[in-house]
DNA sequence: CCGAAAAGTGAATACAAATTCACATCACCC
DNA sequence: GGGTGATGTGAATTTGTATTCACTTTTCGG
């Protein structure tokens, strides 16, 4: 029957997903996402040609969920410089509290294939800050930066100082989480050259849109 | 005799280091090193006690040439802001011109142990530029940044933009090399809230140091 | 109910590297 | 020159997973 293959693809995604979200790529070996879907391991090859499909399709799913939050908080209403704002926060901040997730998505060493899944994950990334700081520039909110350049590497600049080799190591960041994640916000406002700026002392301009799950 | 002891573990690191420029620490398998460096697969292990060992040597090797010749930039006479110009134009301007060195440095997937050498290496280049930060907001050079956050997304943003999964490909860095670096340079500046920028049209202010070898 | 095709199984196999080791060779000292 | 320990050798072994496959079970149209 088509709904019980349906439902096995999505017992085996969501058993690889759960490893993942527990122990990064790396605890993801097929033998153990067969345990954890209550399948064989010969079953996952049915439904998946390689574990290379496999995890390409597990940091997909994971990583678009990221991205459209992201993508809508840019298309929403309110000036480019608001709009900087809450997609920097929200994706600092999402780090911030999903590290293990995030650690998966942007830092832990992978094999050639994810690695070429996670340059299209920042390039995404890119290209939503790209939009918003031309925006910006257009309106006369931002300086006349290299937009292009700018968003490559705020892009890489946040996901590095959070959960890469420069983090401040994981107790650090549950003790002062938001006030790095003000830091990098502020750091991006500068970077654009935004007249605003986050105040130190107080909350983020906008609550987050969702929680981390 | 001692110095053919030595001589050989120098014949093996060499090899080792001409095989990671040409492809990466993908292209270090002990076999091949064993070749290139004309001794058995064996002999290796006379001379390192496993391939983990033998392939950080190598990246201390090669890395903390780099990280000297920035480290002495920042050590030399001048104003903060020049010193930061010319340590992100060093940085920026060495990893254009040797990709494949930047590229097996910063972002080829490699395993855990060289990740971590890795991060060693990024929170060097941090620590070097959040030195020339703190000096920056001292003099008044720079505006009140969190120089910490700041220096780490900065050394992780040069590197990401460029080899990154968001650079311009090759082809585009050969041509427009020296605009990216001004651009990254630029970046940087702005980050820190420098008074002064480079002129895009122009070339920089101070030429590199040393060529890539 | 039957039979063919699809789906499920997990032990066996493939595979790609790193690593070992039994033996050969060399350097050096008496 | 002969003995001894260090060094050199590379084929064989180990290791850790991914992948396969001969076989069983299930599904479902006729």
């Amino acid at each position: 029957m088509v709904s019980r293959v349906a439902e096995n693809r999505r017992k085996i995604l969501n058993a690889a997903r759960e490893l993942v979200l527990e122990g990064g790529f790396a605890a993801a070996q097929m033998s153990a996402v067969a345990v954890r879907a209550g399948v064989a391991t010969g079953s996952l090859y049915r439904y998946f040609k390689s574990k290379d499909e496999l995890c390409r399709q597990v940091f997909r799913e994971v990583s678009s969920r990221e991205m459209n939050l992201l993508a809508n908080i840019a298309e929403k209403q309110g000036s480019a410089t608001e709009r900087l704002i809450e997609v920097a926060d929200n994706f600092a901040g999402r780090a911030v509290r999903g590290r293990r997730l995030a650690f998966a998505l942007l830092n832990e060493p992978v094999d050639v294939a994810l690695a070429e899944e996670r340059r299209r994950f920042r390039r995404t990334h890119a290209s939503i800050f790209q939009g918003l700081i031309e925006e910006g520039i257009a309106n006369g909110e931002f300086d006349n930066v290299d937009a292009e350049i700018t968003a490559a590497c705020i892009a890489g600049a946040i996901p590095t100082a959070l959960v890469g080799p420069l983090a401040p190591d994981s107790d650090v960041l549950d003790a002062r989480g938001d006030e790095v994640v003000k830091s990098l916000v502020n750091f991006v406002l500068k970077s654009v050259g935004a007249k605003q700026q986050l105040n130190q002392s107080t909350p983020q301009a906008k609550p987050h849109q969702t929680t981390v799950q």
